[in-house]
RNA sequence: GGCCCAGUGGCUCAGUUGGUUAGAGCGCCGCCCUGUCACGGCGGAGGUCGUGAGUUCGAGUCUCAUCUGGGUCGCCA
C-alpha cells in the first residue's frame, strides 16, 4: 500500500542532515537500510546516495497509527519521514557520518514497499558477480559502487572543465558509421533503406576527430561511447568509454603537455593526489628492456637484466641455443623470495609456459651464499659467480631466467614481474606512478597476414628520423606515438597524425593498401587532406580504466553502471536476443546458424 | 578457440578415506523487549548439493560430459 508523496518536499539528502540542524523539522527520504525494534522504540537507518541517517520512531511523538506503521517497515522500504533532528540520547556512533545526530519521525510515508532482497545491499559485497549484474539495479545501490559512479561523474565533469578552460570544444560523432576491418571486429547495425549494407559502432572516433581538424576546430574532445567486438577481459568491455581529443598544429610535447596537466588536475580534484609535474618519460625500447612491457608498473623495482653476454659461451644449451637463434637470456631477480618452496617456483614455471616460454630457469642463493640452481650442472661455478653479479644477487635472492626470442622473453620475464610482486604485496593501490612511453615501432611483423601491419593506427606519424628506412628496414622505423601508463596499466595513447599526402600514400604501400582500397576505405579522409590539413595529433584515455584505478577497483565492471559479461551478454537484460522474422525480413536478413557438432 | 578456478537453503560458507535424517553464521517469518546502531531473548520455515550420464550395495564427495560465472593466453590497428 504505496503512499503518495503529495505535500512533502525532501529538504535534506541524509548526510546532508548535521548537528547544526538540531532543533529544526526537516524532510527526508530513501531506502530503509536496517530496523532496529526494540518493542516500544523502532530505530530505522534510513539510507540514500549520500549515506546513512538514523531515524527514531517513538509512538509519543509519531502516533499510535504512525508507530504501528514504522512496525512494517523492512528493508529497501522506500519512505518519507518528516521529524526533528537531535542530538542522540544514547551512544554516539562514531563509524557514521551522521553519528552524532538522529531524527525523532513526527510523520511516516511509506512511498513503496520491496521484497527481502536476492543479497545483502551492503558494503564490500561477498556476493557472487553473477547474482549481482542479475540485479545490478539493486546493486548499484550498495555504497562502493554508488562511490565509484558518483566518482566517474566528477571525473568527468572535472575534464570538461579543464578542456574548455583550454580551449577545447565537445563535439560529438556519429555512432553510425562506415566499417573499416582494419584493427578490432566491429559491431555491424544492418541498414533498413540500404539493404546488404551495414553501418559500423566506432572503435573509436578517430577518423572524425581528424575531419574536425581539418575543418579548423583546432582543439575537440568528446567522451566517446567506442565498441569493439573482441573477447573481454576484466580490464576491456565491448562498449567502453574514451575521453578522446584531438589538436591541430601541435607536436608530442603539446600533446602531452595538455594531457598530463589534465591528469594532475583531475587527481588533485577528485583524489586530492598530487601528480609530479612533467610525468617520466620512457621510449618503448626502453620499457621492453627494463620492464618487458609497454606498459610498466613502476611502483616497483625487479627491473630486467640482459645476461646474453654473461652466458653467451657458458654450457647451458638452453642459453646458448637461444642466444643462436638471435635471442636474448635475461632474468629478474625476486628480492629476498630465495627461499620460496620448490612447489612454488614450479607454479611459476608454469605461469611463465603460459606466456610461451619453454621453461624458466632458476638460481636461488641461500643466506650461506651456496646456489640452489636448476641449471647448475651445465655450468662451471665461476660461470654461475659471475651471472649472479651480472643479476646483483645477493644472499636471499631468487634469480629466475628466460631464453628465447626477444619477444618471448619480454612477455615472460615483465608478466612473471607483476605476478611476483603480486605474490610479494608490493602493488599499492593508492600509490600512483604515471609514466609516458613514447617512441612506439611504427610497425609490427603480423605472422598470419605475412605483412606489416600498424601498431597504432595507419595514420600515425613515423618519426622524421627514421623516416628513409620505411623502405629498407620498416620494422625499425619508430612511430610519433605515445601511451599514458598509470600502474602498469595503458591509459591512454595517440600520436602525431600523417598530414602529407606523399606520406600517407607511402604508409599505405608499407602497409600492403592498394590505391583502391585506400580510397575505399578512407577516401573522404584522404578527400579532406586535399583541401588543406592543419599538422594534428590527438591522445584518447579510457575512461572506464581511468576510474578503476582511482577507484581502486580490479574490474572496470565496478565502475560500469551496466556492465556485460566475459561473453558480452548482459545477465539483467538478457541482451543480446533474437528478433522477430519480421524485423530480420525488413533487414533483408537470414540466419544461418553453424551446425551443431 | 586453449588453459585454470568456482558452483551445497535467500546470502556466504563447512561437509573427513564414498556410509544413517546434509550443518553453521547471516538473512527471512512469528512472539517478547524503551536508547539500539553486528540490538537482545524465545520459537519457526527454508536444500532435487548447477544439470545429465556413469562407477558403486551406497555419490554433495569419484569419473565423463554439459551449463553458468570469473581469471588468463590467443584476440584487442
Amino acid at each position: 500500500m504505496a503512499e503518495a508523496m503529495k505535500g512533502l518536499k525532501r529538504t535534506h539528502r541524509c548526510t546532508e542532515v548535521s548537528k547544526a540542524d538540531v532543533g529544526s523539522t526537516v524532510t527526508v527520504m530513501g531506502w530503509v537500510q536496517k530496523r532496529r525494534n526494540l518493542g516500544s522504540l523502532i530505530f530505522v537507518d534510513l539510507r540514500d546516495r549520500s549515506g546513512l541517517l538514523q531515524i527514531i520512531f517513538d509512538e509519543k511523538e509519531v502516533g499510535t497509527q504512525g508507530f504501528e506503521k514504522a512496525g512494517t517497515l523492512r528493508s529497501e522500504f522506500v519512505i518519507a519521514v518528516v521529524g526533528e533532528v537531535q542530538l542522540r540520547d544514547g551512544a554516539v556512533n562514531e563509524g557514521m557520518k551522521t553519528g552524532e545526530i538522529e531524527i525523532r519521525a513526527k510523520e511516516l510515508r511509506i512511498l513503496s514497499e520491496a521484497e527481502t532482497p536476492p543479497f545483502p545491499i551492503e558494503e564490500n559485497s561477498q556476493t557472487k558477480e553473477e547474482l549481482r549484474l542479475k540485479y545490478r539495479f539493486l546493486d548499484l545501490r550498495r555504497p562502493d559502487l554508488q562511490r565509484n559512479l558518483m566518482l566517474r561523474s566528477r571525473v568527468t565533469t572535472l575534464v570538461r572543465n579543464f578542456l574548455s578552460q583550454e580551449g577545447f570544444l565537445e563535439i560529438e560523432t556519429p555512432v553510425l558509421i562506415k566499417s573499416t576491418p582494419e584493427g578490432a571486429r566491429d559491431y555491424l547495425v544492418p541498414s533498413r533503406v540500404h539493404p546488404g549494407h551495414f553501418y559500423a559502432l566506432p572503435q573509436s572516433p578517430q577518423l572524425f576527430k581528424q575531419l574536425l581538424m581539418c575543418s579548423g576546430y583546432d582543439r575537440y574532445f568528446q567522451i566517446a561511447k567506442c565498441f569493439r567486438d573482441e573477447d573481454l577481459r576484466a580490464d576491456r568491455q565491448p562498449e567502453f568509454t574514451q575521453i578522446d581529443m584531438e589538436l591541430s598544429f601541435v607536436d608530442v610535447d603539446d600533446v602531452i603537455d595538455v594531457n598530463e596537466r589534465l591528469l594532475a588536475y583531475v587527481f588533485k580534484e577528485a583524489l586530492g593526489v598530487e601528480v609530479p609535474l612533467p610525468i617520466p618519460r620512457m621510449t618503448w625500447q626502453e620499457a621492453m628492456d627494463r620492464f618487458g612491457s609497454d606498459k610498466p608498473d613502476l611502483r616497483f623495482g625487479m627491473e630486467l637484466k640482459n645476461v646474453s653476454e654473461v652466458v653467451k659461451d657458458c654450457g647451458f644449451g638452453v642459453f646458448t641455443s637461444a642466444l643462436e637463434a638471435g635471442g636474448s637470456v635475461r632474468g629478474i631477480n625476486a628480492k629476498g623470495q630465495g627461499g620460496m618452496p620448490r612447489k612454488k617456483i614450479d607454479a611459476l614455471v608454469e605461469f611463465a609456459k603460459g606466456y610461451g616460454a619453454k621453461g624458466l630457469a632458476y638460481l636461488a642463493i641461500h643466506e650461506d651464499g651456496s646456489y640452489k640452481c636448476s641449471f647448475a650442472k651445465f655450468m662451471k661455478q665461476e660461470e654461475l659467480d659471475a651471472l649472479v653479479k651480472a643479476m646483483e644477487g645477493e644472499p636471499g635472492d631468487l634469480l629466475l631466467f628466460a631464453a628465447d626470442k626477444n619477444k618471448v622473453v619480454w612477455d615472460v620475464l615483465g608478466a612473471l614481474r607483476i605476478e611476483l610482486a603480486r605474490q610479494m604485496d608490493l602493488l599499492k593501490k593508492d600509490d600512483f606512478r604515471f609514466l609516458w612511453v613514447t617512441e612506439f615501432p611504427l610497425l609490427e611483423w603480423s605472422e598470419e597476414d605475412q605483412r606489416f601491419v600498424a601498431m597504432h593506427h595507419p595514420f600515425t606519424m613515423m618519426m622524421e628520423e627514421d623516416m628513409d628506412r620505411l623502405d629498407t628496414d620498416p620494422g625499425s622505423v619508430r612511430a610519433k606515438a605515445y601511451d599514458i601508463v598509470l600502474n602498469g596499466t595503458e591509459l591512454g595513447g595517440g600520436s602525431v597524425r600523417i598530414f602529407q599526402d606523399d606520406i600517407q600514400s607511402k604508409m599505405f604501400d608499407v602497409l600492403g593498401f592498394t590505391k583502391e582500397r585506400a580510397q575505399e576505405q578512407f577516401g573522404f579522409l584522404l578527400n579532406a587532406f586535399k583541401y588543406g590539413v592543419p599538422p594534428h595529433a590527438g591522445l584518447a584515455f579510457g575512461l572506464d580504466r581511468l576510474i578503476m584505478l582511482m577507484a581502486g577497483c580490479d574490474s572496470i565492471r565496478e565502475v560500469i553502471a551496466f556492465p556485460k559479461v566475459k561473453d558480452a551478454s548482459c545477465l539483467m537484460t538478457e541482451a543480446p536476443g533474437t528478433v522477430d522474422e519480421a524485423q530480420l525480413k525488413e533487414l533483408c536478413l537470414k540466419c544461418v546458424l553453424p551446425e551443431e557438432a
